[in-house]
DNA sequence: ACACTTTTTGCCACTTTGATACACAAAAAA
DNA sequence: TTTTTTGTGTATCAAAGTGGCAAAAAGTGT
């Protein structure tokens, strides 16, 4: 399970180095192969390989006559990407991916169980200052939630 | 369970020594396995690793179609990094869970039953104003609280 | 009040990690 | 082919994290 964010650095060349308490995990996991694709919400997503098999599956077998499942699948298969860590430690991010995340020089690496999540920084900021916000100011949670004990 | 507050002083690489009345309870229950995290409050979230696997469990099992759901999964399980209490008794705090809670040379460390919170001193310190003022001010309780002898 | 123990804190040295810069290779475009 | 772009590997330097020690402070018992 993966867990806790770190800032990341982007090269010129859209390289980033992932985070050393990472490696070994991902090294037993899927051998270092990754496939990154985008979310709806503005960031990318960073599967092992074998976890992204998963995912695809679920989504190709959807059948595609509604909408919303053609729509999700071109942007989810259409945007993935295979991607390995090199022996330095680094990913490479492709210009398209980049482009759609709103990358530039710092992002975000948050670890999220299964998978990472890739954000901008600015975006990231952005976002979980509203979110704090959000949570702050209500009154009562989703309904769905008033049973954790955090 | 943890109950009391003591003032802690962070290091300029972010590190603070857990006080000794806790260590071996600490010791007890989770080999010095913590994990960190934040709260919607300003505030961090510090738990013994086992009691930790709970929580995560329960937040990620949740589905994530939900926008409340997922805002919670991305800020709870994004921010939460395992830590380990060394052999001098001290916890390293990540640069993002400072920035977050603004913790910068000394903090709170607050017992709260099952988990500790850590706030910064200066926050803590007018927040504990604003509520005693506040329930002072206040007549009656809220209706949920009113069979609570204290 | 004194001596002694425990805890806290600040400091230093060392190791690991990450960032930057540069050279080179491959592929695409001209 | 030549040129340009894009990606890759490597070396060097800076920053961050770690461990350990020791002085200072706080606490304890006589």
């Amino acid at each position: 399970m993966f867990r806790g964010i770190s800032k990341i650095s982007i090269d010129a060349k859209g390289r980033f180095a992932v985070p050393a308490k990472y490696r070994s995990e991902l090294q037993d996991k899927c051998a270092n192969q990754l496939v990154i694709t985008v979310d709806p919400d503005q960031c990318l997503l960073m599967y092992p390989k074998p976890r992204w098999d998963e995912i695809e599956n679920q989504l190709m077998t959807q059948g595609n006559l509604s909408k919303d499942v053609r729509r999700l699948q071109r942007l989810i298969v259409g945007y993935a990407t295979d991607c390995e860590i090199s022996s330095q430690g680094k990913v490479q991010l492709s210009q398209p991916l980049r482009d759609y995340a709103g990358l530039d020089k710092t992002g975000m690496l948050v670890g999220q169980g299964q998978r990472f999540e890739i954000w901008d920084a600015d975006t990231w900021l952005k976002l979980t200052d509203d979110w704090r916000r959000a949570e702050q100011a209500k009154e009562s949670l989703n309904e769905s939630l008033v049973d954790l004990q955090l």
